[in-house]
DNA sequence: CTGTTAGCGCCTTCAA
DNA sequence: TTGAAGGCGCTAACAG
């Protein structure tokens, strides 16, 4: 059972012509006599000739491959920005290599170094809750692999990067609660290291300044995002003195778990408590009541990071040149708040 | 800036030996003096090598990769699956190269050559709701490198296959509706040349045989899935003269939909129309009125198809022996029906 | 314990 | 228009 997979060297021998001509047919170059190129195409047609792509990236030196590296794979963010990205590198010849770290900081660099065994030619990423050290990445930036980082970036690396507006984006939600009415806002804030909880935050704190309502720090609770913690801080704020008529997540996972508990403990959304999120997951529609929260052009973050990697890709002097993507947010105003 | 990646050559050079003695201290063989293994390790590491894994691949005739075609990557089945595959892959040393078919058969086509050309060591599938035809699979058979399908299935390959049992699946729920009293129970089933609606649609008839309700042609509906066809369809037995009192849809989104849309209608569920799908996405539970659906083992799907590859990549006798494998599902009731 | 040689499949000069 | 030779980075076989 068990055959080889057809090689140019085959195709040549049974043509009785040399390898040089057989890969010149092939790669259509235009100096082989037009019969000779029809022998050689249709046989490799006939047999199903595939050209190696490992030996062909060796003498390349290109695999004409690009990583990409998610914290998870499961959700509604990562797969749609991976369509995204899938799409343009499709188009622009390169092909995909996913990978996700699954929240924990040695499989990404684990990965990390699998890609770079790879040879890709270039890494789209969005780094774990944990990672904190990114000197896997500098390793790139050494051999001069360019790198495009999305959603969650690196700040100390100063590397291309392609972000939402996550100040503005909290910004629009908070001033719509405020707007509506609600005056005690609490927050649900991400890990303090990762940038987009931070600058959600700072988004949170403005919205409250520009309508003079002093913010309190006991409505503000930091939070690793597990359901535990989550259930936690929402029980210490509702039996502060004075508790929350609002509360903004930083995103739509903890917007929801906080809907399911308060509508266990009967509190009614959005009468009693408002709820928003952050990110228009594909679960928050369906959700009673509906979360309003904040949508993100997330295939097009996809898309973008592509580009941008593919742009390094050709040209590599622009390779880690520090450069910021910064797209918009889109508040989404649904029943919860 | 741009530097090459370090090589064996140039740790050779470095070191002023030859490159065979550094290939062998790098993979662990034991005749090396264990100074020189040292001194070939620190700088090695110093200077961050990592093996070309294209050229490996290439002398080892084989890339420690396998390969996995899903449909879609966005909503909760695939990833999961993709995730029970991925760690099983890991475990025994092999790395996944993932790619998504986009429910098109021309793409799935594409991706299945890119795979041969990768060379990967095998394949895991679960094929596109257009695909028909399978010479692009049988090319595996031909060259020998082994497929596992789960899923989505092709019933004219006999490859090894891991699916869930979805005629038991779907006669339990029904019957479930039926002891819950229901009478005319109505069943949108999907297209007919995927097995997996046949099974269902299998399951729900003979459920309603063993209670010996005769089962009304008009109540049976195959759809294309299409929002817009759900929509219709679901007018279309609304209206009847005796219109149904449970509705069974083949899988989650479809069930969702039809919750969706009998909601806007201002009919009850369960009361007046009880509701059930089939496989427990994620968002099911968080829908109002949670739905009634039945749960499939994904994860252990995705371990289970890539401990079956694994065996067949490291004994070739068992590959494209035809093996199913049949995994159970399990009941889960809320209420929607 | 170490070095030499050959070759995996392909492309790219250089020469005919 | 074609062929021969060399090399991409690595391992394996065969000597020392």
């Amino acid at each position: 059972m068990k055959r080889h997979q057809i090689t140019i060297m085959d195709i040549a021998r049974e043509l009785q012509i040399s390898k040089s001509t057989v890969s010149r047919a092939l790669t259509g170059h235009p100096s082989v006599k037009s019969e000779t190129r029809k022998a050689v195409l249709e046989l490799a047609h006939r047999e199903e000739y595939q050209k190696n792509l490992l030996s062909l990236g060796l003498v390349k030196q290109s695999s004409k491959t690009i990583g990409i590296i998610v914290p998870e794979i499961i959700g509604s963010y990562f797969p749609i920005a991976i369509s995204g990205a899938q799409e343009v590198a499709k188009k622009e010849g390169y092909h995909l290599i996913i990978s996700y770290s699954d929240e924990d900081y040695q499989m990404e660099v684990d990965n990390t170094k699998i890609m770079m065994a790879n040879r890709v030619d270039g890494l789209i990423v969005s780094i774990t809750r944990q990672t904190k050290d990114f000197d896997h990445f500098s390793a790139f930036k050494r051999k001069g692999i360019p790198v495009v980082f999305f959603n969650r970036v690196c700040d100390q690396l100063d590397a291309p990067c392609v972000i939402v507006d996550d100040y503005d984006g909290a910004f629009k939600i908070v001033e719509h609660l405020i707007s509506s009415g609600r005056k005690r806002i609490a927050h649900i804030s991400g890990p303090d290291h990762l940038l987009i909880s931070n600058k959600r935050k700072e988004g949170y704190k403005a919205a409250l300044r520009k309508y003079d309502i002093a913010h309190e720090d006991e409505l503000i609770r930091t939070s690793d995002l597990t359901m535990h913690q989550i259930a936690k801080i929402l029980d210490e704020l509702l039996s502060l003195a004075s508790p929350p008529d609002a509360l903004f997540a930083v995103n739509d996972p903890t917007a929801i778990e906080v809907i399911q508990l308060l509508k266990s403990k009967g509190i009614r959304i959005p009468e009693d408590v408002a709820v928003a999120g952050f990110s228009n997951n594909s679960m928050s529609q369906y959700i009673d009541p509906p979360l309003t929260t904040v949508n993100q052009p997330v295939k097009k973050m996809g898309q973008v990071a592509a580009e941008m990697l593919v742009q390094q890709i050709r040209n590599e002097s622009l390779a880690w040149k520090p450069f910021v993507q910064v797209l918009n947010t889109e508040l989404i105003v649904r029943h919860s708040g």
